[in-house]
RNA sequence: GCCCGGGUGGCGUAACUGGCAACCGCGGCCGACUUAAAAUCGGCUGCUCCGCAUGGAGCGUGUGGGUUCGAGUCCCACCCCGGGCACCA
């Protein structure tokens, strides 16, 4: 006869099976009484089969949604796609396969990998971001942005991905280079889109104070907002009766400004260079500079470079007439395009002068040499400053500043505008209409979606692939009825993902993006789950998205989301997994050999899951063990009648019902305190290998009660092993169940061992009674055999007792 | 340079508010079952030394200091690894 094995390849079909015919994990929108829990990993993008990384979030997610669900919770756990995007159009540009249908093929196999992990998602709500049914409501939102100024037009220096022949948001440059393809981005002058999430900044800011984030994306965050607080003072060159303003974080030092620089994009260079002995040079230095990258130019190892232009401007504060040179140290995009320069305590601007043998004039005190930026009293400034410490000075210059109106505080932010069109194929269209007579025209809420038209080259050609499609771009134009055209650029997919999580809560409505009861019943997402890429791009745009929409009166919340939690990768070989390394593992390898329950459980058993972790082949073998010894105890236990626990049990009763209150306590705490569930899976082990060492000796009773107390604990991770092993022994649905609550009684024990410490090393233990008063256990302690031989011929100088821990003498 | 993480056995890791360092898993060793092997079950496993042995001593959480009866945990200084920001005025 053949043994009786673990065999997840029937046990785990048989479960989801039942779970998708009964439709076990729709939620209703209807409240019941119970709280809402909103449960949320970020969507995928779908390409090709799903990885390792997928499988960890996916397995993270799922492990929180079911707990929340047994703890008594009305739990949204939806699921959908971003399918927009650059790798399915590349795909069509090499193979001429329709990117819908690429995107398609990589969306049914997620969604089988998803079912076969057994992930308990509310499939009534699933959708694709490329869905006209979707999408119709990204270009419904995009016209309530432009409605309110939110989205605009403008011409701009905007970074160009020569090989994606596309413009690129300033998020995704990464050190000068296109974030997708690796390719140097080049400086472009173009009419673009841009959404106002500068005028968000400080709202962006402040509230990162109010949600549950992990303390690095917040700091990434404020790092990528970069707010400073400083001061615009105006420098004006005399001659041509022009005031121009600089921003500073350092007012107090303007008496130290030696020299003023413009960037040599700033509009006014040539004006200002027009007729002196230099007007050449400027034009030589400018063109040359222009002509960098990013990367060049944005380095501080660079000597510094510049030339002067001629000219002279007013220091506010002194009246002094100091040279204005242009140089590409400094840069347009930030503050006004020019700055004051102050030799002394700025190290760039100390570099300059050392270069160009300019004036350097310490007006802090305080360090050894110069530069130095740190802090100290005036000097060499102003009677009325002078010997004042210089952060307050600053206030007092700002202010005289003010009163003589030539300058006032000011805050300037790193954050740029989000440059969100595209010249691509695959994506949301804009749904503009240009007309010569009227303008930029909204298309008409009754003809939205504007639908993606076919076309017979997706290649980019610096201009959109729709371009191409003439009978979809000429329109009449909705307002004049005049000849006009369509907007053909698409929009930048982040914008998709910006809002998916509103739509879940009412994904099928065909009315409205969503109906606003249905989003004030689920939203904020009360646990988002994700990879640490997204800590700026995704995060920061679906934060604006939500606040602008609260603007519009349309969401109820500031935050999309309350909690975040940020898994950490898994690596093979200490090595991020790539095609080029050929380090590569499929998830559906192992769940075809060990089944959902050991992949699902080994990834989050491997390590802290927001650490990266080394994937393990001997590690997988492991947990597999760990979930066959489970199911073999529930084999062996199943059959009959459900046994009844002994009401007053002992000896090894009593140590196994006691093994499995601690561990019901573990893995509660694991789960709620924090996502430590490496260690609750440890517990679970642990509770597994006692009922293994007592199966000889313990009533069936206790056994039968740890066996469905460990399959109820590994629920969140292994959900099928648990269902069987937990309908074996005791005939019922483990997810229908209350998460189990931990007797006090059973956690208490009779004796307690305490240490016995002589000057702070072990040298004994003794076993008492946790009630053991002090003085009753310093007597006891000082009697251990060891603790005599080490107190021999030493003075007790002082005995620290530590009930239930330790008793400590210190000798001398 | 600034801001976040992290450094613990052969390996992945654990240690809740300062209180027995190493739970759990991998690997390794030993035993049971077996004709045998696999599978399974049980035990041992930080390093060094003393002892025939029950046992005992010393060392041990990146480095160096400090606080404390007591430090992986707190404080100071530093080294190394990972991530973010960076000619941002």
């Amino acid at each position: 006869m053949a043994e009786q094995r673990y065999e997840p390849a029937s046990i785990e079909p048989k479960w989801q099976e039942l779970w998708a015919r009964e439709k076990t994990w729709e939620v209703s929108n209807e409240p019941d009484g119970r709280p809402k829990s909103y449960v949320l990993e970020m969507l995928p993008y779908p390409s090709g089969e799903p990885h390792i990384g997928h499988l960890k979030n996916y397995a993270l997610g799922d492990a929180i949604a079911h707990y929340h669900r047994r703890r008594g919770a009305r739990v949204l756990h939806p699921m959908g796609y971003d399918a927009f995007g650059l790798p399915a159009e590349n795909h069509a540009i090499k193979t001429g396969q329709h990117p819908r249908d690429s995107t398609q093929a990589s969306i049914e196999s997620f969604q089988r990998a998803f079912r076969s992990w057994g992930i308990s998602v509310d499939w009534s709500r699933e959708f694709g971001t490329h869905q006209p049914s979707y999408y119709r409501w990204t270009q419904w939102i995009f016209l309530q942005l432009f409605d309110r100024g939110l989205a605009y037009r403008k011409d701009a220096a905007v970074n160009w991905c020569p090989n994606d022949a596309t413009v690129l948001a300033n998020e995704q440059v990464v050190d000068g280079h296109c974030e997708r393809c690796g390719a140097l981005v080049e400086a472009r002058q173009l009419n673009q889109w841009f959404l106002r999430i500068t005028d968000y900044a400080d709202r962006l800011l402040d509230d990162l104070d109010e949600i549950r984030w992990p303390e690095h994306v917040k700091s990434m965050q404020r790092n990528w907002i970069g707010r400073s607080e400083g001061a615009e003072v105006n420098f004006r060159c005399e001659e041509l009766g022009i005031d121009y303003p600089v921003f500073t974080t350092r007012p107090d030092t303007l008496f130290g400004a030696t020299f003023f620089v413009m960037a040599p994009e700033h509009p006014d260079v040539f004006k200002l260079a027009e007729g002196t002995d230099g007007e050449k040079a400027v034009h030589d230095y400018v063109t040359q500079a222009l002509g960098e990258g990013a990367e060049e130019r944005g380095t501080t190892e660079k000597p510094k470079t510049g030339v002067p232009l001629g000219r002279t401007v007013t220091n506010p504060v002194n009246g002094e007439q100091i040279p204005v040179f242009v140089a590409d140290y400094v840069l347009l995009e930030y503050g006004t395009g020019a700055i004051m320069a102050v030799p002394a305590h700025d190290e760039r601007d100390f570099e300059f002068a050392q270069t160009f043998g300019l004036p350097i004039r310490r007006v802090v005190g305080g360090g050894d040499e110069l530069p130095y930026p740190g802090d100290g009293p005036i000097v060499n400034s102003h009677p009325d400053f002078d010997g004042l410490a210089n952060r307050d000075a600053l206030e007092k210059i700002v202010a005289w500043l003010d009163r003589e109106g030539r300058g006032h505080s000011s805050v300037s932010y790193r954050l740029r505008d989000w440059l969100v069109s595209r010249q691509r194929y695959w994506g949301c269209p804009i749904p503009i209409i240009h007309c010569d007579r009227c303008g930029m025209v909204p298309v008409p809420e009754a003809d939205l979606p504007v639908e993606l038209p076919d076309v017979e080259d997706y290649a980019p050609k610096g201009r959109s692939p729709l371009d191409a499609a003439t009978d979809w771009a000429n329109v009449a134009c909705p307002s004049c009825d005049g000849s006009a055209r369509r907007e053909t650029d698409t929009m930048d997919t982040f914008v998709d993902s910006s809002w998916y999580y509103l739509r879940y809560c009412d994904a099928g409505n065909d009315e409205a993006a969503w109906g606003r009861d249905a989003l004030d019943e689920w939203m904020g997402v009360d646990q988002y789950i994700g990879g640490v890429e997204h800590a700026i791009l995704h995060l920061m745009y679906a934060r604006f998205f939500t606040k602008a929409l609260a603007d519009l009166g349309l969401v109820g919340v500031q935050e999309p989301f309350e909690a975040l939690f940020t898994q950490g990768m898994i690596t093979r070989g200490g090595a991020k997994m790539s095609k080029s390394r050929g380090n590569v593992i499929s998830p559906a390898t192992y769940v075809e050999r060990y089944g959902a329950d050991t992949a699902r459980c080994y990834v989050l058993f491997i390590g802290p899951p927001d650490q990266d972790a080394d994937w393990s082949d001997e590690g997988v073998e492991g947990v597999h063990r760990f979930l066959a010894r489970l199911w073999r105890l529930g084999y062996e236990l199943g059959g009959g009648e459900a046994p009844e626990v002994p009401g007053a049990p002992e000896g090894v009763d009593l140590e196994l019902l006691r093994k499995a209150h601690w561990a019901i306590e573990k893995v509660s705490g694991d789960m709620t305190a924090r996502f430590a569930f490496n260690t609750a899976i440890a517990a679970v082990m642990e509770l597994v290998n006692e009922i293994y060492r007592s199966r000889e000796t313990a009533a069936t009773g206790s056994l039968a009660f740890a066996t469905a107390t460990a399959a109820s604990l590994i629920q969140p991770f292994a959900p099928h092993c648990s269902s069987e092993v937990y309908e074996l022994v005791t005939g019922r649905r483990v997810w229908e169940e209350p998460w189990p609550e931990a007797d006090p009684r059973l956690l208490e024990r009779d004796t307690v061992e305490v240490v016995c410490q002589v000057n702070g090393k072990v040298r004994d233990r003794i076993q008492v009674a946790p009630s053991t008063s002090k003085e009753e256990l310093e007597a006891l302690a000082r009697e251990a055999p060891n603790v005599v031989t080490h107190l021999a011929g030493q003075e007790v100088v002082k005995a620290v007792v530590v009930p239930g821990r330790l008793v400590n003498f210190v000798v001398r």
